[in-house]
DNA sequence: CAGAAGTATGTAACCACTTACATAAATACT
DNA sequence: AGTATTTATGTAAGTGGTTACATACTTCTG
């Protein structure tokens, strides 16, 4: 006990910031319904936006009170059935769309609404007493947090860095043998998910070492504690271009960059042997993959219908030297950036990073580097 | 809809401070507990502050956690029920109290803890950038406000506030025949409410003219938009002391300050007829009442024991010479500490003058006026 | 040492929502 | 014009607590 003090949500600090603000704001509310309880008006403080919203409205829909006052549309629904009851609304059908149920005020509501209003005041004239007390303007403050908020939510800052730990723990192997078993099971767990496995890939995934190794190709597979949890193939095609195939990462770990780890390996496997271009066959179904490939520069070259291949395929490929060329064109505009910004790292420059990345983007997606170069 | 914007708790501001607040908070936790889900521990997110203190704790009964995480026991009990299913605490019987049931983490829960250590970490950090980014010691406003409240809660800023635009639309009047039945009326909701209405209560009530107004007395009446909701009266007991009796405010209306609306107006009464001391009776079962009489400077001056009356009577009186006196002392005191402190209304001042106050008090209180002067 | 008062736990019912799913009507797309 | 998709509402069940009340045990008080 001692070691926590008396108040635990205080003592973890950040770890527990958002419970400490929810008992804050939940003290706030249940005094404020208290004052509407004392005063025995007949009428609930839950109510207090919706009858705010169709006081200054008229009639309003379900949907359209849902989004203003940020509710789901069930607790809209429950509310108005509780104020109906209290005769505080009644509900009209929408002549233009007969889905549309329209609450309405009736004159006894707006009595009410008119009636709480000096309560209303004082409420916000206590509010704005207790915030300035704080010393600090905590509107702005909250404003500026959701802000935040929108820009990258909880969720994404917790889970970046938990991926970023996790890779950092991850190691990529090159083939041997009694990794030939994993290379097919991480295979056929995604084909077995989105397509079938085909006679072609099963010709593959059960003879690596003739298929890949031997065609001056290579198999990199990703560790996590003993576990062996994703892998890419990469094997020259013709003389000047490689192919990338058969890339996979098991399920409990997608979404974590273990992708761009393998890929990153066998784009340095291909550049190595002196690839001059780089190809591979994706879907379109498979849009995180696609995404991958793209952000490496591979850009669509062939789109065939389902034709040949069960799952309708999506030819891609990159050419190097390309690459090359458009490496040294970024890192021209990030020098120039980096002279106009100095070494900050501010969000505005962030925001501006973000700008030139996607402007250099739509220069070179146009291209086909295959003719361009 | 134009009026509000797109969201209305935003524009409300001040009024739906709290609201806005709350909205917040649940986001940031419904985040975290999405991390959590998505690591699939075998472990929710509203068990942590337990497993933290119970980690930290070796043993902890249910009204410690309770008293603790700020939370109500039954939340306590539902929680640890929870958690012994998922076989992460065990119950022990308290060895010097039998009513007490002791909480205790298994190893599987102090692993589990340990295992989420790391994610505690990253939430923790990604919290701190969080709050960094916007830019105030967030956690020093919210302790500042939690502070503030304490000192006093929202439902007291409001009511006081409410209570003060009240008083100034109470009139108070004096006697006139037509509001005998309102004397009587105010008196007897509470005489029936925490005695029972005796013979000489029934006689006074019932001849207001004879009993008070001709015995140099007066009784006034608070009137609140055309309705009776107060009465007191004051009437001569000796040459040179009155009474202050049949003090009442209807229920719906206490609290408010009527009380002391109507006792001033019956003190000044009693001084305007030169009074040299004031007495009334009245029951320690009438706390409220108690406090008011005291705050006007009475002190009990004689308790009987429930012989003659069946309410078991407190007498109490003061000495308007003495309190003269008072009020001269306290004048002195409050110029010194004005010449002090200056014109400011720091809070630092308030706290000062409740100081100031209790010691007066504590000066007066054992002081028997009828003896001391 | 009995009885009153206080404390620790247990339990049921409620509250203010949410999630998940269902259905009907409108609109978009061949 | 017919079908697929989207939108608006309805409904049941769940969630994370709370309040109110009951019960068992302990401590205080005369």
């Amino acid at each position: 006990m001692s070691k926590t003090g008396t108040d635990l949500i205080k003592h973890l600090g950040e770890l527990a910031f958002a419970t400490r603000l929810k008992r804050l704001a939940e003290s706030l509310q249940a005094d404020v319904g208290r004052i509407y309880r004392e005063m025995n008006v007949d009428f609930e403080p839950k109510w207090f936006t919706m009858l705010y919203a169709l006081y200054h409205n008229e009639t309003m829909s379900v949907i359209e009170l849902s989004n203003l006052l940020r509710l789901t549309h069930p607790a809209i629904i429950q509310f108005a059935e509780q104020m109906q009851e209290k005769k505080l609304v009644t509900f009209i059908k929408d002549k233009n769309d007969a889905r549309k149920k329209l609450i309405q005020l009736t004159a006894k509501g707006k009595n009410i609404f008119e009636g709480i209003e000096p309560i209303l005041h004082e409420i916000e004239i206590a509010n704005r007493e207790f915030l300035r007390e704080s010393g600090a303007d905590v509107l702005g403050v909250i404003e500026k947090m959701e802000k935040q908020l929108e820009l990258k939510s909880m969720y994404k800052r917790v889970n970046e860095r938990l991926a970023k730990n996790f890779r950092k723990e991850i190691e990529i192997v090159s083939y041997s043998p009694k990794l030939k078993n994993d290379f097919k099971r991480l295979n056929v767990e995604w084909l077995k998910k989105y397509f079938t496995v085909e006679p072609i890939d099963e010709r593959v995934l059960s003879n690596p070492k003739k298929e890949i190794i031997d065609k001056d190709g290579e198999i990199f597979f990703a560790l996590y504690k003993d576990e062996v949890i994703g892998t890419v193939a990469v094997k020259k095609s013709s003389p000047k271009t490689f192919e990338i195939l058969k890339m996979a990462v098991t399920e409990k770990f997608q979404s974590k960059g273990i992708g761009r780890l393998l890929m990153n390996r066998a784009v340095d496997y291909a550049k190595c042997k002196k690839a001059k271009s780089l190809e591979l066959d994706t879907s379109r179904k498979l849009e995180g993959a696609m995404k991958l490939y793209e952000s490496f520069g591979f850009r669509i070259s062939d789109e065939q219908g389902s034709e040949s291949y069960e799952r309708c395929t999506v030819k891609m490929s990159m050419d190097l030297n390309a690459l090359f060329f458009l490496l040294l064109l970024s890192s021209f505009l990030l020098m120039w950036y980096g002279a106009m910004f100095g070494a900050h790292t501010a969000p505005a420059q962030n925001v501006f990073t973000d700008i030139l990345f996607k402007a250099i983007e739509h220069i070179v997606k146009p291209m086909s580097f295959k003719t361009a170069f």
